[in-house]
DNA sequence: CCCTGTAGTATCCTTTTATATACTATACCA
DNA sequence: TGGTATAGTATATAAAAGGATACTACAGGG
């Protein structure tokens, strides 16, 4: 069955992947199940506060990951998926997948041209 | 098979796809085949020329679209999706579809929220 | 001779994302 | 008393993406 380019959705889609960290969050939160603020940005190296917070804000707005807060101090804030943030998991997978794939067939790609060129020379 | 997070590649594959009009430019290769570039401005409406440019050169140099010039005037480029480009389809539908619940899902969550709110009164 | 259509470029400007840095409150520890 | 850890917020700035507009070449038609 073909989309109709009229009601196409799959920005909808896009728009919750989208933003310089948000599969690397979500693919943490995946493999360790629920995790603190602190862990979170330990396990994304280079991630500001900020950023991090803002993602997570994204896509708990989103209703694909929770955030449980505990009421003490120091502060303790627990992220983790939710069911329906599961659903993702396909989605994720199958673009590992093809990004994987495609390095390699970039890589074949320019060895081709290269060849090209020499001949060329 | 999960995905570790140190070696994932799904930003390989969003890199692609991300950008306002390209999931749309590839729906209406997908749907309609070769398309002239004309024909495609006139399938995205709103588009401008630069845009248009720009996302077809982008997904040109990933092997995704491919680029036949006529030599003639006026001129005649024609665009079509490369064999290669095909491998996208899956993941296009996978996230229409994936789009397309999650529509319903947030209007059924704020049903929800909205009658937790009714209460609260 | 001017107008139209095609497939672009070139330039400038606005909006959106991302980054860097400093700051907060408060319990616990030495 | 001063330092550490937590989960943020606030402010400023830089970089990337997107958009508006004007311009090009040249054949064919009236």
């Amino acid at each position: 069955m073909k989309i109709e380019p009229e009601s196409c959705r799959v920005d909808d889609a896009l728009g919750i992947l989208v933003g310089k960290w948000k599969p690397l969050i979500l693919l943490h939160l995946l493999k360790n199940g629920t995790q603190r603020f602190s862990e979170l940005k330990r396990s994304v190296p280079g991630i500001t506060q900020k950023m991090l917070t803002n993602q997570l804000r994204d896509l708990e707005e989103e209703d694909i990951i929770e955030r449980k807060v505990y009421p003490q101090v120091p502060p303790k804030v627990e992220y983790s998926i939710t069911e329906y943030g599961r659903s993702l998991e396909p989605i994720l997978n199958a673009m590992h997948e093809w990004g994987t794939n495609h390095i390699i067939h970039k890589r074949e790609k320019m060895k081709k041209e290269n060849v090209g060129n020499e001949r060329k020379l």
